[in-house]
DNA sequence: TTGCCCATCCCCCATTAGGGTAATGACTTA
DNA sequence: TAAGTCATTACCCTAATGGGGGATGGGCAA
């Protein structure tokens, strides 16, 4: 018998689930949140086999609560769960440390399946996550200055405004620019904000 | 007693649902569904009371399917559901006359008695999105032709590059620029990609 | 210690972008 | 018919952008 926890902002999901879970008799849900401080006290309290856990929730990121989480809690096996799926987000779940990775949109059989593979310590992750991870390890990604400058560049500002806003010199802004289309393979500070909020790297 | 569809891809939502609507006994689940087709043959062969919609789903958009809905079945009531919610969307659908809108993270008692107010024929629409649809029926929307610039300016092209793949001139370009600038009430292309795909003008 | 990345700064220079102003024809709506 | 939007073109002008080079100091890891 598994037993399993779900952590997520929507009721409607969550009951889905435990109706779903009548399919399986070998899981036994035992514990539901609706935030990350639920994930992080149930991983503490109740210590599931496996927990679903929400990447997206009001409040606390659903893959910084994960962080926390598996600080107290190495061997807390983390299913994460979304709903729209950026690369930014599967990156940085696979880097923290999940051990699966499912689309709300899947078939109950598959989400099941899932939970099982992890409960018995195999990965559950779709191909293309894989794909995602491997991809996005290979090349650097933003430091957190180039992701402020980035912002500010969606917001439309000029590099002389950006350069008063930060305390720095414009010429400093330029180098931060050209790093940052290298790293994103990209021409322009707009295309550059395209594929910042495609991936996830700044927030929509 | 009121009769419902939910035209869904996502099936642990669809279950959640029916495991809600347990709680109200005055509502009965008389159809399901998964795509844009779904709800168009629903909608002319059980005539539901309500459709619940999604926005997202593969294959035809949800509000290109209220829309064909609508054309044939003009007194059908449709309460779109999303997870995300651009303003894009938003406008769409009230626009194609959507009677309600929903985000999926919505309680099931806010769910339940929206169905109840649109089977009593209210609209149930939460007042932010009241609120976008007034703003955005302020101001005038972008045209197909500027979407598309706005879709080659995401893409790292040039002015003049856009010009030669559309075959005018990049005067032409600039002035459509111009005009999305103004429409979008951005300063420059950077910021006009970060609040066309925030908007759901062009796709993410 | 020697790299490597980060963040900062400086120069020069060609290209691009964006503002202003004005005009045309097609098409729809009041 | 007049007003409005759309799509198109042209001109000039200034400021901003992006590419090239080279340089410094801090931090971190092999």
């Amino acid at each position: 018998m598994t037993t399993l926890a779900i952590v997520d902002d929507h009721a409607i999901f969550r009951m889905g689930l435990k109706y779903a879970l009548t399919l399986a008799k070998d899981v036994k849900l035992v514990a539901e949140g609706e935030g990350a401080d639920d994930a992080v006290r149930i991983a503490r309290e109740i210590k599931p086999d496996v927990m679903l856990l929400d990447v997206r929730m009001p409040g606390e990121d659903g893959v910084a609560g994960l962080r926390r989480l598996l600080e107290e809690n190495e061997s807390q096996r983390v299913i994460m769960l979304t709903t729209s799926d950026t690369e930014e987000d599967i990156f940085q779940a696979v880097k923290a440390g999940a051990m699966g990775y499912i689309l709300k949109g899947a078939k109950p059989e598959s989400l099941i399946d899932a939970i099982r593979r992890v409960a018995a310590d195999e990965m559950a992750f779709p191909k293309e996550v894989w794909d995602v991870y491997k991809m996005r390890s290979e090349m650097r990604s933003v430091s957190p200055r180039e992701k402020e400058v980035l912002e500010l560049i969606a917001k439309g500002c000029s590099n002389q405004e950006i350069a008063t806003m930060l305390g720095i010199s414009p010429n400093s802004i330029k180098i931060h620019l050209k790093h940052i289309f290298e790293k994103l393979d990209v021409v322009d500070r707009a295309e550059a904000v395209a594929t910042a909020m495609r991936r996830g790297v700044i927030q929509s």
